[in-house]
RNA sequence: GCUCAGAUGGUGGAACUGGUAGACACGCAGGACUUAAAAUCCUGUUCCCGUUAAAGGAGUGCGGGUUCGAUUCCCGCUCUGAGUACCA
């Protein structure tokens, strides 16, 4: 039969999937190998070619490391929270879980189609709540923790808090906020435990803090720094503004140190490296205290200036603080420059100066981002009228400021050395400030030298020293005064983690005031509420904000004997419907109380039992949220006694009251004393009140006693897409775990990823995130391994190839119907417009097509040369919106998985980015059919032959088996692809059927070609299935060991012909014969070589 | 501006540690089969000069260098792509 590829590759996927032929084994005595593909975001566009290119490269790797021998790993998911389902919904209304499901559905079935060798059992969707319930603990665990310099690793918050008690804040090196609080032990414990949260919030690994952010109005949610592009979002790119807001942030400052040591360790491109390492951007300097100075001549306004400044006191004494990576050019420095939003400017500025800073503040807040960054040739700034000493020369130098320096970056001060950076030269010149030289070799004619060489001048106790010296002495002295230490900067800022958003995870935290505080552990996971719409809210909170009842009940804490503590409600929230679930906790939980009394409970209940009051009283009974001590349902009187508890807490009681109170209970209390002395009058007092009172309509306990319970706000913001990704490795290892996030066996098992596959734009998000989360996970001793990716490969982009044409502009600046062709479009006023390029082809438009392809250009009109319409070209994104997508499906339905597989990787080396070109994709189409038919006779039938392999074909075979186990190890696919059709050309023209020939070509083939493969060895007489755990055939050398060799002889280099020498002669001999041969003497032409180089079994070269 | 990657026929690309530049494909040209088309197969295909065949010359972005020999190593430059952006 002909290569039926339609029906064979069905049968196999069939096959694959009914067998679970790749479901890896978490127990092998086999070496592990883990080939992880970056998983895809669903979006409803569906798979282009450009996506398989990763995956297509790694099943390969797969499938191959599983012919070696290997217990592979490969498996597959969903990264499905993200933004464009929830547009999508915002626009519709369609639930955003929907769409995800949806769009899965087509992913799944596009992949399928490409019978890729995942592990689909172990499957996991970032969105799912099975998965996320393991993302919401993760942030647990590091909320939990802070990271301990000196151990140099996150440890849990316990263990901090310990310390606190013991010895206070002294000898705790922790990364933390900047504003932390010093304290005694005794201090600590005095503190209020919302202020010990609040300051434990500044040690936290994930942490609450107003921070500045990227708002971007048009989402309505801030973006992490990776998202933002030239000021503008990186989806959709709308403008994103500078904001002030409270945040969830992760703490990934505080491995700095260790992601940027980790990369030495790993396998990765370089350029990636690189870019994670200038993110990073570890800069190693000195951190300068320049002491305020008064304005050197106090006049009356000069003195108001200190009155009124914001620290209230004296400013002589505070210091301006800077960093520098230049410290020894320090005697250079003849001014200091603040960021224009640097906290002091407004106390520093003196009133004769305050007009000119002001403008100079508003003018710069102007400015947007990207005026800033292309403006970078003008000087601009302002004077304070303030001055600062310089700690090495107590010199006097004046204090500007200027929007060349950061807010963001250092301590947004820097000091100026004219001399030595460029900037500060232009500053310095524009302002006519001095310029004072420090090295004896610098010119700073025209512009700054920054040049270490030479020995310093004009620098007291550093002249005659070089750079290194220098540096050294210059931190002694400002160490030993007190004004100054070598200090290590990062340019890495702590990665936002909360978006305002509703398709993300919750995160797991609720409100008690403005504190944060986890729910229980045993509530995960926080499921996404419901909500009506997926927009704000109209006073501007997030999607959440519309979830009805999105608030946390926390489960009253376990009775003790003395305690009877009741959960700690507070005024906030208020709950108008019922759980009957928390109702049934309540009523465990009353139980509990009861077979437990108190002394005090159990005196009154003796006197109110069996209707002793006149009424049936209840003891320990839940209403609402709350186990009142006693109670009469019918009166609606609740009897409240003092509790340990109550004491503590008097806002919780008023709140517990008011909310009784709105359910139609009065509520009495009575202390604890009150009962001891005198229980019978206690007795009176309630009886009277129950008299007193009206007769209560019955409720049913779990109908109305519910409403109106008070609860503590959830955290309205969701958690970024990143979130989820930054640990999904782990989830493969053991997806179905509902206990932990994955086992410890099957971590230790699987440990990291050997191999990973994807696109090199994560290099700076998903990447380094992960790469933290890793490090922190490893820190917990929940992982073993510090970095979880050992090798990883960035696949290029297929880029789309797009078609234009162009539209006619009249006078008016109105479009036309008419179409210029390329040509000629300078001679014209046009503007451009994406053409399908379906209806292209070789760049000429198919001017029928185009008539139909939209209803408005029916009438259209052409300007055409040589009568046709040239399209205009342009490579970049494949995407919907520019008409330049090619889908798979189309090319699987013309030519099969296995081609398209093939021609991927035929297309270049895997890491290089291309546009997308189906030209060619024939020629693989050709050679599958082409091995087809080694298999055939001319008949198209089966036949093989069981002789002997000749020493031809088995040469062929070998080179093969070698060359793809050499391309493959170093991901040169592009190669083999070549190399097989050489193999399956050789073989052709030596008429080659032979079974023993063909049954290893067809193993090796197997991992690019895997369905023609599995039918040809079913042919073969082989067990259906087996094929891919069969072992790679063994290279043997001895089948490619030549006698002979054409060795190329040049003259000078150019090569002239060929000669034929057996493989046993040595040099000198060679030599010999090549010198006598006829053919050279003609090339000699009489001369004498100067020297001959003979390189044995590769080349002859004659020196003449 | 800085950092990184790259530049090879009409096209995608190959040449792994310096050793026959252009493998393998696409495209194109010519041919075979066929009434014809499709499909398939064969031949040619870096450029220039020349031709019956030959023989010669140039050639891996440009200019230098090292070397018997350079697409490969070194120096300078041009262009393209990516990242980054006043980072003190």
């Amino acid at each position: 039969m002909d290569y039926q590829f339609k029906d064979i590759e069905q049968k196999w996927q069939q096959f694959w999937a009914d067998n679970q032929t790749f479901k890896a084994d978490d127990n092998s005595a086999k070496p592990k190998y883990y080939v992880l593909d970056m998983f895809p975001y669903p979006s409803g566009a569906g798979l282009h070619v450009g996506h398989p290119l990763g995956y297509i490269a790694s099943d390969i790797f797969a499938r191959y490391k599983r012919l070696k021998g290997f217990n592979v790993l490969h498996p597959m998911g969903y990264d499905s929270f993200g933004l464009p389902a929830e547009q999508y919904a915002i626009q519709t209304g369609q639930h955003p879980a929907i769409t995800t499901e949806a769009n899965i559905a087509t992913y799944r079935r596009q992949l399928d189609q490409l019978g890729f060798s995942f592990d689909w059992s172990r499957e996991v969707r970032t969105s799912s709540p099975g998965y996320y319930k393991w993302t919401q603990w993760i942030f647990m665990q590091l909320f939990n923790s802070w990271y301990n310099k000196a151990a140099d690793k996150a440890e849990s918050i316990d263990k901090l808090v310990a310390h606190f008690e013991q010895n206070g804040s002294a000898g705790i090196d922790a990364v933390s906020d900047e504003e932390v609080a010093t304290f005694t032990a005794a201090e600590w414990k005095a503190l209020s435990k919302e202020e010990q949260q609040a300051e434990l919030l500044k040690y936290r690994l994930t942490y609450l803090r107003e921070s500045t952010v990227n708002w971007c109005a048009a989402l309505g949610t801030v973006l992490a720094n990776d998202e933002v592009k030239d000021g503008f979002s990186e989806r959709g790119g709308y403008p994103v503004e500078q904001k002030k807001m409270m945040q969830w942030s992760m703490r990934i400052t505080a491995y700095a140190e260790r992601l940027l040591q980790g990369l030495d360790t790993i396998d990765w491109p370089e350029p990636l490296k690189e870019m994670q390492r200038n993110w990073i951007g570890k800069s190693v300097g000195a951190s300068v205290k320049f002491l305020i100075s008064a304005p050197p001549k106090p006049s009356p306004e000069g003195r108001a200036l200190i009155e009124v400044s914001p620290t209230g006191g004296d400013l002589e004494g505070a210091a301006i603080e800077v960093f520098t990576t230049r410290v020894d050019t320090i005697f250079g420095v003849t001014f200091l420059v603040l960021a224009p939003e640097h906290e002091l400017v407004p106390a520093l500025t003196t009133p004769d100066q305050k007009k000119e800073i002001n403008a100079y503040i508003a003018q710069s807040k102007k400015k947007s981002e990207l005026d800033r960054m292309s403006d970078t040739k003008t000087v601009s700034g302002a004077f304070t009228g303030s001055y600062v000493i310089n700690p090495v020369n107590n010199e006097q130098v004046p204090l500007f400021i200027a929007d060349y320096v950061l807010a963001g970056y250092g301590t947004g001060a820097v000091m100026a050395v004219p001399s030595g950076d460029q900037r500060d030269y232009l500053f310095a010149k524009h302002y006519n400030l001095p310029i004072m030289p420090i090295m004896d070799i610098q010119n700073i004619e025209t512009e700054a030298d920054p040049t270490k060489e030479g020995k310093y001048i004009n620098s007291d106790f550093m002249n005659g020293l070089g750079y290194k010296e220098g540096t050294a002495k210059v931190i002694a002295f400002l160490e030993a005064k007190g004004a100054g230490k070598a200090k290590v900067n990062f340019r890495m800022r702590d990665a936002i983690f909360g978006r305002q958003r509703y398709w993300g995870e919750p995160v797991p935290v609720y409100f008690k005031g403005d504190l944060p505080y986890l729910i229980d552990e045993k509530d995960l996971p926080l499921v996404l509420p419901e909500v009506d719409k997926y927009l704000p809210t109209e006073s501007g909170e997030p999607p959440l904000a519309r979830a009805e009842g999105w608030n946390y009940r926390q489960a009253p804490p376990k009775p003790s004997p003395e305690g009877r503590a009741y959960p700690t409600h507070q005024a906030g929230n208020y709950r108008e419907t019922a759980d009957p679930v928390y109702y049934e906790q309540l009523k465990e939980f009353s139980a509990d109380n009861r077979n437990q009394p108190t002394e005090v409970e159990n005196i009154l209940w003796q006197l109110l039992r069996n209707n002793q009051a006149g009424y049936k009283i209840r003891r320990q009974h839940a209403i609402g949220q709350f186990i009142a001590d006693f109670v009469s349902l019918e009166k609606g009187l609740a009897i409240e006694l003092d509790g340990h508890h109550h004491k503590l807490n008097k806002e919780a009681d008023d709140a517990r009251t008011e909310v009784l109170n709105h359910l139609g209970f009065e509520v009495i209390r009575f202390t604890n004393d009150e009962i001891l002395k005198a229980p019978q009058e206690i007795f009176e007092v309630i009886k009277q009140k129950l008299n007193s009172l009206p007769e209560r309509q019955k409720v049913s306990p779990t109908g109305g006693d519910l409403e109106g319970a008070r609860d503590y706000a959830y955290e309205l913001s969701t958690m970024p897409g990143w979130a989820g990704s930054s640990w999904y490795w782990y989830r493969y290892m053991d997806a179905h775990n509902d206990q932990e996030f994955a086992s410890r066996k099957d971590i230790e098992y699987w440990k990291d990823v050997d191999l990973y596959i994807g696109g090199s734009e994560h290099a700076t998000g998903h990447l380094l995130y992960s790469r933290f989360w890793n490090k922190f996970l490893k820190d917990m001793n929940l992982v073993v391994e510090e970095e979880p990716f050992k090798k990883l490969i960035n696949q290029g982009h297929i880029q789309g190839r797009s078609n234009f044409v162009y539209r006619l502009i009249d006078e008016m600046g109105r479009g036309t119907n008419t179409f210029v062709s390329h040509g000629l479009i300078k001679q014209y006023k046009t503007s451009p417009l994406h053409v399908d390029v379906n209806i292209v082809e070789n760049d000429i438009l198919d001017i029928n097509k185009f008539k139909t392809w939209r209803d408005d250009f029916a009438n259209a009109e052409f300007i055409l040369e040589n009568g046709k319409y040239v399209c205009g070209v342009e490579i970049e994104k494949m995407s919907k919106s520019k008409y330049n997508v090619v889908n798979p499906d189309v090319l699987v339905e013309r030519y099969g998985a296995d081609t398209l597989r093939m021609y991927e990787m035929f297309l270049g080396p895997l890491e290089q980015s291309k546009p997308w070109n189906t030209n060619g994709i024939e020629g693989v189409f050709k050679f599958l059919r082409k091995f087809w038919r080694l298999f055939h006779n001319d008949q198209w039938q089966f036949s093989l032959s069981d002789a002997e392999p000749t020493k031809a074909e088995l040469k062929s075979l070998h080179k093969i088996i070698r060359k793809v186990e050499e391309d493959v190890e170093r991901f040169s696919f592009n190669t083999s692809v070549s190399s097989f059709m050489i193999a399956v050309n050789e073989l052709t023209d030596l008429k080659c059927n032979n079974r023993a020939v063909l049954q290893e070509l067809v193993v090796v083939l197997s991992a690019y070609a895997p369905h023609i493969c599995e039918e040809l060895w079913v042919w073969l007489g082989n067990q259906p299935g087996s094929l891919s755990y069969a072992p790679y055939p063994k290279f043997n050398a001895e089948y490619l060991v030549e006698d002979e060799y054409s060795y190329p002889i040049s003259i000078n280099g150019k090569t002239k012909i060929n000669l034929n020498i057996s493989l046993s002669l040595e040099p000198k001999a060679i030599e010999e014969f090549v010198l006598a041969n006829a053919d050279m003497q003609k090339y000699l032409d009489g001369k004498t070589p100067k020297k001959v180089i003979v390189v044995k079994g590769r080349i002859v070269n004659i020196v003449l």
